[in-house]
DNA sequence: TAGATTGTTAATCGATTAACAATC
DNA sequence: TAGATTGTTAATCGATTAACAATC
């Protein structure tokens, strides 16, 4: 087990993750390095490298168990371990993430959303009550919120980001597009920044005309 | 200018253009790597390096124009190619992304937008019309598109992806959260694997607790 | 001119890849 | 046993950082 574990390393569990569940899915019980490599376009010795940072998982001659690994995985990521979250903004982003995305695949337990608007306090997306933005920092002491979804316009970001960490949120997921330009001590902000992931994206495209590269990339 | 750009420097423009568009409303007009530096976590030696890349935005002496900048490196990004695009399901995150995601400040217009329910056909998001999903193929025959937005359920990404490579569409913004396993020829594929994002969060939250480490990262 | 800051080369560091002994 | 594939060490490659001459 290595000292510390690089962020590249850990950025790249949840995509064994998401392979794995699909291989358990199919019915697969057994995989490999090579396997997993030309599944994922990444090196068998790097995919042996980055899975030995936690620890032996395989098993010489044989490979590794797609159920095993996948449950190693989970739990290196902490996933059985919940973190109760709340979402703040309940615009069009907000009920898309309440309505479709699978919190609880990510060990999160989303307990409250909060908006402004009168029309839908009161009203739950999802099983998740909408209160009143009012109430968010008398929630925040009430009750244990380890994460804050921001799906609200810009201009609340700071002042909602300062007090969420001020109240022992730990983490700030942050779809809002701007940089969270605050002090929020050792709160960790993770930055979802759409406009970054289709200017790549244009790039690549733009410059096929001319030089014809070939790309293939994950957010 | 060097012979290949590595992916890293081009991930990183998206910011460099953030963080100047905002100095630039800010009323900045002069910077320099040392207090991109500080603002944005890189070091002055790296910001310099990457800017290098394409050619001399600075001046020895005295830094960087804000403006100048910001506009080279729009450039680079191809920001002022206009790439036409449609959005392929208008759900929640549909929905969200035509009425709230600025895709022009990406240099992308969006032309059209498909769904299977008739409730929603013939109505408009932020102007853009709402079509037939049945018509997409038609529609990619008849008019240029660039890039198709995925925001459906993932049981119609393979077919979709296909039909939109062979007929002409060269980037696949990825919003199903799963990965999509089709021969696209070199159409490129970007995903925004929004578990992804938040397991990393996760891990490092969870992390906290017995090791208390520091970290700040970006998506 | 003196001071500042770039552009760029060289040094360091870390991540990826290759190789292979261990072993199932 | 022979074959396969891991775990792990060593080699390579690339990215970041440091240093400094060029020059505004």
């Amino acid at each position: 087990m290595k000292y510390r574990i690089s962020a590249n390393v850990i950025r790249r569990l949840p995509r064994y993750l998401r392979r794995l569940t699909g291989m358990e899915r199919a019915g697969e019980e057994r995989t490999s390095s090579r396997d997993l490599s030309s599944a994922m376009g990444l090196t068998a010795s790097q995919i042996r490298q980055d899975l030995n940072c936690f620890g032996g998982f395989g098993q010489q001659g044989y490979g590794y168990r797609v159920r095993e690994l996948r449950e190693g995985i989970a739990a290196v990521l902490g996933i059985g371990e919940t973190l109760r979250a709340v979402v703040v903004g309940v615009g069009n982003l907000g009920r898309a993430l309440l309505a479709n995305f699978r919190f609880d695949e990510c060990g999160v337990e989303v307990t409250a959303a909060f908006d402004a608007d009168p029309a839908l306090i009161g009203r739950r997306v999802s099983e998740v009550p909408i209160l009143e933005s009012d109430a968010l920092e008398g929630y925040l002491k009430e009750n244990p919120v380890d994460v804050i979804v921001l799906t609200l316009p810009r201009k609340f970001v700071k002042d909602v980001s300062e007090l969420a960490a001020r109240n022992g949120v730990r983490g700030i997921w942050n779809f809002t597009g701007s940089d969270i330009d605050a002090d929020l001590g050792d709160t960790i902000v993770e930055n979802v920044h759409l406009s970054d992931s289709l200017l790549t994206l244009g790039y690549y495209l733009r410059g096929r005309t001319s030089e014809n590269q070939s790309h293939k990339e994950e957010t």
